[in-house]
DNA sequence: CAGTATCCCCCCAGATACTG
DNA sequence: CAGTATCTGGGGGGATACTG
C-alpha cells in the first residue's frame, strides 16, 4: 500500500467525509438502518448516481455497511459500521452546529424542512 | 435575506466548513494567529487563489477574523473570531479522528509531515 | 508580503437510458 | 427497487503574470 502524506491529520478525515453528500449520508445513517430509497427520499436533490458512489466509498472506507437481501424486486439497506460509529460524535455535533448556525443567520423561524425533521427524529 | 432551505441542518455546517481547504485552515488556526505566508507554507498544494478565496468566505461567514496591520511590506494575520471558536470542538474532533484514522489504516509509521507537527504543537 | 486578474483545462456531477 | 453505462457541459481550481 502506498503511504499517503498528509500535511495535518484532518486532511485523512476529510478523504473518508469530505465527499459532496458523505457527511449528509452519514448523518441520516446516525439514525438507523436506511434503504437506498429512503435516503434518496431523504436527500432530494442527490442523483442516483452521485448516491450510489458516495456509498460505495464510504463502504470501500470501512464506516458503513451494505445489507443485500437476496430477493425481488431487490432490497438494499445501509449502516453505519462499527467504524463508522466511531464518528458519531462528530456527526451529531456538526448537525448541532448547523441548526444553531440556522437560528443565528435566519432567526427562529423554522428553516428545516418539516418532513425531514420529523423523519430525523422518528427512527 | 432570501431564506434558504436545508434538508438536513448538517447542510448548513457545510456551507461553512464545507469548502475544499475550509477544515484544513480552520484547523490550523485553532493553533493560533496565523499569517498568511504561514497558512500558505502550512498547506504546501494550496495556491494562492484558493487560500484567498477560502479566507474571504470563511471570514464573510463570521467565523475567522482578518487583522490587517498597515505597514510596508503589508502584513495580515487571520484567527479564528469568537464565533468560529463555537467550532473548536469539531474541528479538534475532526484531527483526532484523522490520526487515529491514519494509524488504522497505515499502523503507528509516522504518516503526518514532522514539520508541521511541529509546527501544530508548538503555538 | 498579500492580493488581484486572466486564461483555460479537466473532471465532477447531471441527465438520460438501460439492466436484472 | 437498486444499480450500471454513456454522453456532456459548466465551473472549480490550476498556472501565470501583475499591482501596491
Amino acid at each position: 500500500m502506498q503511504k499517503k502524506k498528509y500535511n495535518i491529520s484532518v486532511e485523512a478525515t476529510l478523504e473518508v467525509i469530505g465527499g459532496k453528500w458523505k457527511c449528509v449520508i452519514l448523518c441520516h445513517l446516525t439514525h438507523g438502518k436506511k434503504r437506498t430509497s429512503e435516503l434518496k427520499r431523504l436527500m432530494p436533490n442527490i442523483t442516483q448516481k452521485m448516491l450510489t458512489q458516495q456509498l460505495r466509498e464510504l463502504e470501500e472506507d470501512g464506516v458503513i455497511n451494505r445489507i443485500v437481501y437476496q430477493q425481488i424486486p431487490p432490497k438494499v439497506e445501509y449502516e453505519l459500521s462499527e467504524y463508522g460509529r466511531s464518528l458519531e460524535g462528530i456527526l451529531n455535533a456538526l448537525c448541532d452546529w448547523g441548526e444553531k448556525h440556522i437560528t443565528k443567520v435566519y432567526g427562529d423561524t423554522f428553516s428545516v424542512l418539516e418532513e425531514n425533521i420529523l423523519n430525523d427524529h422518528l427512527k
